[in-house]
DNA sequence: GCAAAAGTGTTAGGTGTACACCCATGA
DNA sequence: TCATGGGTGTACACCTAACACTTTTGC
């Protein structure tokens, strides 16, 4: 390939991951301690450089793969950050995405290769660099994404109860939800489909299991329709 | 400053400027023609390469003085796209932007000097790589900012009319809108101030001129209040 | 006086929200 | 039989959307 713009400026370029997961109904956050000089040993979020023949989007596959295990997650990007000084590094302009991820297929051997944590989001504490405040605005754009569109089951096993959705979006927007509210709308959309099986686990009477019907889902969509909450 | 990073790829990194402006009831978006090989010539959005030592915010600042002669504009970021083969001189990962200018502060003679046009949305045509994707995002970002907050008014000069606001509403989400529930909802919010003065270049009677008051809508903001168009 | 745009309130319908009781089951 | 969580319908308040006439003024 030539050289067109051979006299511009290159710049690094590295992918930040917020890896979200729903466990002990609350939002986990996978954070680890860096591997590398500077800042060696800090609590971080998970990233990796853009390599230059890689998308942005491999980029993220392929740190969520390092770190989780798993291959296909639900991903946005939440935006990119460029402030001259951001990494005391050398200058790194950084893309940050957020991943959804069912716990169930988290690998947990990679939580001790790579010094990992899930850590309640509540209770995440001080992160190095600017990572508090990318981990604040993907929690909003997730909060929004969750309230309009339901993409809050990338974070449940395939098979779910209706309790245990609500209890996720109540901790999304970290607020009680009405329970026959929550129920009508939710099953008023139609793109839940339920199972003859119940959840035991929780009560005697037992839940019955969901799943979700992308087909039906990507069918509303195209017509236009939105929900809230 | 130490390299701690020095085997890891360095990228392109270029920013793209959807530059909007209002006029004669419609939004309209500056091109030009490509000034450099590859695709010289072709028609394009505006943009420049992110220098070592450059904010993003100072890039975008940076291309639409260039090509505006304007130092102050409202910019929010689209999203940033990094395909590997989006750009066929070399890898670049291109970061979007859209600013929304007044197009009274709009310096002419830029016009020619950059071989640039303003090129009403709903004609654009096709533009060069993946400009018309940058385009088609950033109008469906712009008219949900502008459907949930007031940014509509950088589109406008510093004193404006009603029926100029609402024009350009209509100009946003191309439906017409009821005069009565624009007005009462713009007014109702209490951040525009009613000037003494009448605009009277499209009516015999006049329509009075109002100001944004910022201060009052920061104060809205912080008070955790949203509108709907 | 008339044409042309600016300005002004009310109502019906729909949407969102609050709310309390019965059911199924295992221990 | 009882304790525990699962499941179900309705009434009211509020908000959104539809709607038509009067006012002002330059020609």
């Amino acid at each position: 390939m030539e050289r067109f713009y051979q006299h511009e400026d290159k710049v690094l370029l590295s992918v930040d991951c917020i890896i979200l997961g729903f466990k002990e109904n609350a939002i986990h956050v996978l954070i680890a301690r860096r591997k590398f000089e500077p800042l060696k040993g800090e609590r971080s979020l998970l990233g990796g450089f853009v390599r230059k023949a890689e998308s942005l989007n491999e980029t993220v596959a392929r740190v969520v793969l390092e770190y989780t295990g798993i291959e296909q997650v639900y991903m946005e990007q939440v935006g990119t950050y460029g402030e001259v000084g951001r990494d005391i590094g050398e200058r790194v302009v950084s893309v940050v995405y957020y991943a959804l991820i069912d716990m169930e297929l988290y690998d947990k051997t990679l939580e001790e290769r790579h010094n990992a944590r899930w850590v309640n989001i509540r209770e995440v504490g001080t992160l190095t660099l600017d990572h508090n405040q990318f981990l604040a605005d993907t929690l909003r754009l997730m909060r929004r994404r969750t309230a309009t569109r339901p993409v809050g089951f990338n974070l449940l096993p395939e098979k779910f109860t209706l309790p245990q959705l609500q209890s996720l979006y109540e901790a999304i927007h970290q607020q009680p939800l009405d329970k026959r509210n929550f129920r009508y709308k939710m099953l008023e959309m139609d793109i839940l489909e339920k199972l003859e099986e119940k959840d035991k686990s929780s009560s005697r009477k037992g839940a019955y299991y969901y799943r979700f019907n992308k087909e039906k889902y990507d069918r509303l969509l195209h017509d236009g329709y939105f929900f809230s909450i």
